[in-house]
DNA sequence: GGATATCATGTCAGATATGACATAGAGTTT
DNA sequence: AAACTCTATGTCATATCTGACATGATATCC
């Protein structure tokens, strides 16, 4: 894994014991976690794409800056339903959806 | 909606207020609950393709009989994070868990 | 360099999901 | 019809997620 990504990961909290190396990462966790980036990337895109602030984003979707900033960052606390349910409510479709998490890494 | 798929979601709990006729549903509601039935269906698909019993697929996840019963249903207490970290763990890829979400209904 | 705007991160009470268990329904075998 | 197998549904203690708030960090403008 590029030194990048697994800083990323590292930041948002996928912290997996101490010395936790990220190639221990079962394949299908490995695969979990890439889907949830790329969605919270998509967010991101969304929001960029419309010029909307996070606070914005926030109001749109009922919930907080700091929520919406822990979406795009992917974070440990954010479930794969609310990051779906907030790209349908920002307008992306279902097919969009699906396509983002079919995407190759 | 037709009568089938309307009574299955009031079956999986989806009731939406007493006299709650699923057409209250806002767009991105429908898309979501549709979404979670497509992957539910496909779970159940995995797992009949394989011969396994639901409390076999249990055991390869570690988790119950029950719970496997509720996420075939697309019962409302199952979270899209269950269902799809339990389709990678039974062997669906992530593109496979993509195209079956962005497939139309 | 103070004021303002935007995004990031830590924390927490309340809400929601989870695995487990009990039990019911439905089909098969003997 | 009893015994057995598989699936469905209700409940619950515990675990996890959520929105909100406070506070940092960084950049821009005056």
């Amino acid at each position: 894994m590029e030194k990048p990504k697994k800083d990323r990961l590292a930041r948002a909290g996928w912290r997996l014991g101490d010395a936790a190396d990220f190639l221990e990462l079962s394949p299908e966790e490995a695969a979990f976690i890439e889907l949830k980036l790329a969605l919270a990337d998509y967010l991101r895109e969304i929001r960029l794409r419309n010029e909307w602030t996070q606070a914005q984003v926030a109001r749109r979707l009922g919930s907080s800056q700091s929520r919406v900033a822990k979406m795009e960052a992917a974070d440990a606390s954010v479930s794969l339903d609310l990051l779906v349910k907030s790209l349908l409510m920002l307008g992306a479709s279902r097919g969009e959806v699906g396509r983002v998490i079919a995407a190759a890494a």
